[in-house]
RNA sequence: GGCCCCAUCGUCUAGUGGUUUAGGACGUCGGGUUUUCAUCCCGAAAAUCGUGGGUUCGAUCCCCACUGGGGUCACCA
């Protein structure tokens, strides 16, 4: 009864764009509380004031909501936590750094930018190969450091690391991970502008809103001893800590590129990749549930989900191929109506609903992404530019032919056009491909298009007879 | 360079010390259905399980080394 609720974060910076990669993170973090009925926390990490970008925050929320997610705490919902803003939480840093001084774990450093460039260029010219900070002011005596403080010197607090320990964890994805302490900086904790680092800000906000689970890049492996020692040094009790794999593009090693497609999470949303199709794809890159089932909806993931079948690997390519077969997946599966409601945004304003629920079926097995539409479905809008070159050589007895006995239709619909044109062809033992595909591209412009008999009972017999006369000039 | 992590078809991966001629999916190629394209169906090629040593009666699966790849060494996250 007293097993504490699991809770996991993801807590991106608003410097930018929401990555993709940060959605697959996302979804981890995600499924396992959703997984254990625990809480899934939103903390926008802003203390780097000179890379933030003005709107990135409500940008991120809303391209995390797009793909189908919400937040039991965070921005926008609150929480018992709150705020979820670092930039918000300052003092709450200063005093957890102050008191890392106050009982000898941390430091106060008033060495300037220049004589730690300078530092560091001397140990590299003495060839030694990791710089570190060279403890000048841990000989600081208390009144040294008092005297500088009153007179307003500017000042870092910095963790004391101690010497000669083997920092070792659990990692829920590699499993047993070791550092010596020795290799690791005493790390600034609290920045001569009164933020936090990333390091103290993470530590402080995990551990006071109760994280229980912290699953991340595997970028940040180096960076997990700095945040253990905190731990320490508070003596808190330590989250998991799970590393992922990263992405990176086909063929080569690199991280994504945008000479591929998008890399921003909003930019696959434009580009008409359905959310669920993306969040389908990504659950698969570094974690599989060992079946054969490929298709999984948010929820059957979250139920599936383990951490015990994340992948090892330390890069994970991102295919956009096999996205786009999930896509297609999506879209087929998608009902007319929702469909046609998506499709709004790709066809031209003011676009009848209705008209889309028509055109819906056409289309939904002939596009890997839905800004596919307005190229397939042009036609349905506006009149076609004929390229009179594509017609086959019999084009005007085709057309001509077709004109007369639609002309005489009274019913107009698929199947009435089918059996018409049919027995058009029979009677004057016309060669069907090629009559069909001189009328396709008299009513769409186009040698390849939706089905035929189909667009034309939604174009209407005065319309496709209007594109007939006008493909007889 | 120091340190850390990783390693199964082109890609995502399943897999177990012997039942594996290493399974699936995407992609590729071939065929079928089809008034175009797409869908759909069938089939094929594709991994000496990075290399070399061990351990073992037997290793893709266990251990070590090597190689290769990645990450990281900021008052950025």
């Amino acid at each position: 009864m007293n097993e504490k609720q699991i809770a996991t974060r993801m807590a991106p910076s608003p410097t930018g764009e929401f990555h993709i990669g940060g959605v697959r993170t996302l979804l981890y973090n995600w499924a396992l509380a959703r997984k254990n009925n625990g809480r899934f926390v939103i903390r926008i990490e802003d203390t780097d004031r000179t890379r933030f970008v003005e709107g990135a925050t409500e940008r991120l929320l809303a391209v995390i909501r797009d793909y189908g997610f919400s937040w039991d705490e965070g921005p926008e919902v609150g929480g018992p936590h709150a705020p979820y803003v670092q930039s918000e939480r300052l003092p709450l840093y200063k005093k957890h750094a102050e008191n890392l001084v106050s009982t000898g774990k941390a430091y106060y450093c008033f060495c300037t930018s220049e004589r730690l460039d300078k530092m560091r260029e001397d140990q590299k010219s003495r060839g030694i190969t990791s710089t570190k900070y060279d403890g000048h002011c841990t000989s600081l005596n208390t009144e040294e450091v008092l005297k500088n403080l009153s007179s307003n010197m500017p000042y870092v607090i910095r963790l004391k690391v101690p010497a000669g320990q083997e920092i070792s964890w659990n990692d829920a994805v590699l499993g047993n991970v070791s550092f010596m302490s020795d290799e690791i900086d005493d790390q600034i904790l609290l920045k001569s502008d009164g933020f936090p680092t990333y390091h103290l800000g993470v530590v402080v906000d995990d551990h006071e809103m109760e994280i229980t689970h912290v699953m991340r890049g595997n970028e940040w492996l180096p960076s997990t001893p700095k945040h253990i020692l905190l731990y320490e040094a508070f003596d808190w009790e330590i989250p998991i800590h799970g590393h992922l794999p990263n992405l990176k593009e086909i063929g080569s090693n690199q991280k994504l590129s945008k000479r591929h497609g998008p890399v921003a999470a909003r930019g696959f949303l434009d580009d008409g990749y359905l959310p669920e199709a993306l969040v389908n794809y990504l659950m698969f890159l570094g974690w599989n549930p060992g079946g054969e089932k490929e298709i999984y909806s948010l929820e059957e993931f979250a139920q599936e989900f383990s951490l015990e079948k994340i992948h090892k690997t330390d890069l994970v390519a991102f295919d956009r191929q096999k996205l786009d077969w999930f896509n297609t997946q999506y879209i087929k599966a998608k009902p007319d109506h929702e469909l046609a409601q998506i499709l709004l945004t790709y066809a031209p304003s003011g676009t009848d609903i209705l008209l889309l629920q028509k055109i819906a079926p056409l289309v939904k097995e002939r596009m890997k992404k839905l800004s596919e539409f307005s190229d397939l479905t042009a036609f349905f809008f506006s009149k076609p530019e004929v390229d009179n070159t594509l017609f086959s050589g019999l084009q005007a007895d085709h057309v001509r032919f077709a004109q007369e006995a639609i002309e005489q239709m009274s019913d107009f619909n698929t199947v009435a056009i089918g059996e018409v044109l049919q027995k058009l062809v029979l009677d004057n033992s016309l060669k069907a491909r090629d009559f069909f595909m001189d009328l396709r591209i008299a009513v769409t412009g186009k040698k390849v298009s939706p089905p035929l008999n189909e667009s034309m009972e939604i174009l209407g017999k005065a319309e496709v007879l209007a594109r007939l006369v006008n493909a007889q000039d």
